[in-house]
DNA sequence: CTGTTAGCGCTTTCAG
DNA sequence: CTGAAAGCGCTAACAG
């Protein structure tokens, strides 16, 4: 079938009317200095045509595409996708669209979405970063770009950057005192991978914690995983088989209690007797699990993503020579989800 | 700073070497018509320039964007990111790069994320509806603008279209074939929404493997959910109270069936033996579930993500007249978890 | 092998 | 109030 018409273009429209292409724009936009008569004619037969402004032309002439673009590790976790759903709501609201990419924890793949989103001239960008990501560099290349970007939860160590990050130390130490008040004095910790910032946080934390409640640190209670199930197990059974094993492990993320939980189960240790589990809330159903832990640390992820893009939007309005960088901190919160 | 240079173009490119923007265009483009000492300066100036293209302006000129839109429910559930990471793969294998957006089960969101992404050009449109869609005009009406649609697992009833959809019937016969086979006769099933295909489909099933295993049919034995834990409960309490009550139950999702197995233990129920459960698989963690359905019909997620993706690429490529329609159908799988 | 030129659709000065 | 024309960056048809 010939369905294969153009698309109308103010031109037509220009030339059924007699007109210059510059009054239908201007009509089309309701420009005060346009007659009422033929801003009426020109809008009418725009309808009847079905005329709809070619939006790449628009974002070409304008240098500005009303895209932003999310660079995060994965999809699948729910930290991620509440994350986005706070993005994209707080985007609709400014008239931004979003553009999503998954780097899957790999640096490389980070590289080449970013280099994407650049060639589609995002106006900017709301990045997490993969956990293996060491360099920067395709990052801050994007000033040159005038792309300015805005990284939430797993942010870079680089001063002068934009960033919503997580308050790591506040959370922990509320888990840590929730622990200490339920009598637990030897805490373990199932940290993150060292390159992750916050991992330097919980054991500040924990410093800070220990400390003050004159409980003396032991160094050999916190064992890092790089969150694979095998890695966290290991960490777990050093724990466990301490001459003096803790009676309360602070996992890093609810899967990494989970594994620990499951471990310990399988070492015959009672739980919630012998062993308590508090961990960092990133699951959705714990509530049709066996043994959840019985209390996590909330990162709000919804509101990262709000703040974030909230924080984007104002930057790309702004002519683009300030040299101001936001650094929101949003603090934690326990929750705790058993008091057995 | 004063770092507000513009990006080079090919113009300047063209000036500093005194040659035409054509040639320097063709220079870039490796065309063989090019003498090798004009291309290797045109080339190495562009380096040094740090000279890329610029996207906006290709797109505009061609007409194409190489980017692919997905709309779909929601990136939480793990069946829809799992079908992203399959449209992604095969996007990037094909050059094209993928939009997200969200409908959240919701009519209007859909239309608007539909319409935004036709503003942006995206090439075409990959989508699975959301629950509430009746209307289908808005995916129609992008045939006016040469943008293929393929849909997958929620598609539209309508001929003509093109789609990858989950065959239930095969899934739903093999899961009640499993529940008959270890000795139950009368079986319960949870159904979804009725606008869905899917809930016919299942209906058609049952009567068939009923028929098959000269099982009496009967109709309270079909109920049906929008999906709330409310709403599950509901049913679940009706199968529950009947007066012959039902030994088995197929539910609609792991988290339709979850909502089940908390009821059914609420009222005193031992699991695999009053009563079973097996559901269609989408949820993430299941070895950590107290009390699993024994059994889930695998899906696919992944896969429908692909072959939609190399569908819709096919389409692409097509110079747009042909009125052949995609329909292929994915069959499901049982998983066995338990054989208690 | 290379240059000239038109043009994609739209906005926006600058002139009437 | 309206029109003419330039131009965004790039490609490609046409002409040498």
């Amino acid at each position: 079938m010939a369905d294969e018409k153009k698309l109308p273009t103010i031109k037509e429209i220009a030339k059924k009317l007699n007109i210059s292409v510059s009054t239908v724009s201007r009509a089309l936009h309701d420009h005060p200095s346009i007659g009422l008569r033929t801003k009426m004619r020109v809008q009418q037969l725009a309808k009847e045509l079905n005329y709809e402004p070619n939006q790449i032309a628009i974002f070409f002439k304008q240098g500005k595409t009303y895209a932003i673009g999310v660079v995060l590790p994965s999809l699948i976790e729910e930290f991620f996708s509440k994350a986005i759903s706070g993005v994209e709501d707080i985007a609709r609201q400014n008239k931004y669209h979003v553009f999503i990419g998954q780097s899957h924890d790999d640096e490389e793949m980070e590289k080449e979405i970013v280099s994407a989103m650049k060639d589609q001239h995002v106006d900017g960008l709301i990045v997490s970063l993969s956990k293996q990501t060491k360099n920067y560099d395709h990052f801050l290349s994007l000033k040159k770009y005038n792309i300015p970007v805005v990284f939430f939860d797993r942010v870079p160590a680089l001063p002068n950057v934009n960033k919503v990050s997580f308050n790591m130390i506040n959370g922990t130490k509320q888990a840590l005192e929730f622990l200490i008040e339920k009598g637990h004095r030897r805490i373990g910790v199932i940290n993150g991978p060292e390159e992750m910032i916050s991992t330097k946080e919980r054991i500040e934390a924990y410093k800070q914690v220990m400390i003050k409640n004159r409980i003396k640190i032991d160094m050999s209670l916190i064992e890092t995983t790089d969150l694979s199930t095998a890695s966290t197990v290991t960490a777990i059974d050093k724990l466990l088989h301490l001459k003096r094993r803790p009676t309360a492990v602070v996992a890093i993320n609810d899967y990494v209690a989970l594994d620990g939980i499951r471990h310990a189960k399988k070492l015959k240790l009672k739980l919630n007797k012998d062993i308590t589990f508090v961990s960092y809330a990133n699951i959705p159903i714990t509530s049709y699990l066996q043994d959840p832990p019985i209390a996590s640390v909330e990162q709000y992820p919804y509101k990262q993503g709000t703040t974030a893009a909230k924080i984007l939007i104002e930057l790309m309005n702004l002519q683009g020579g300030e040299n101001i960088f936001h650094d929101v901190v949003i603090d934690g919160d326990l929750v705790i989800h058993s008091h057995k």
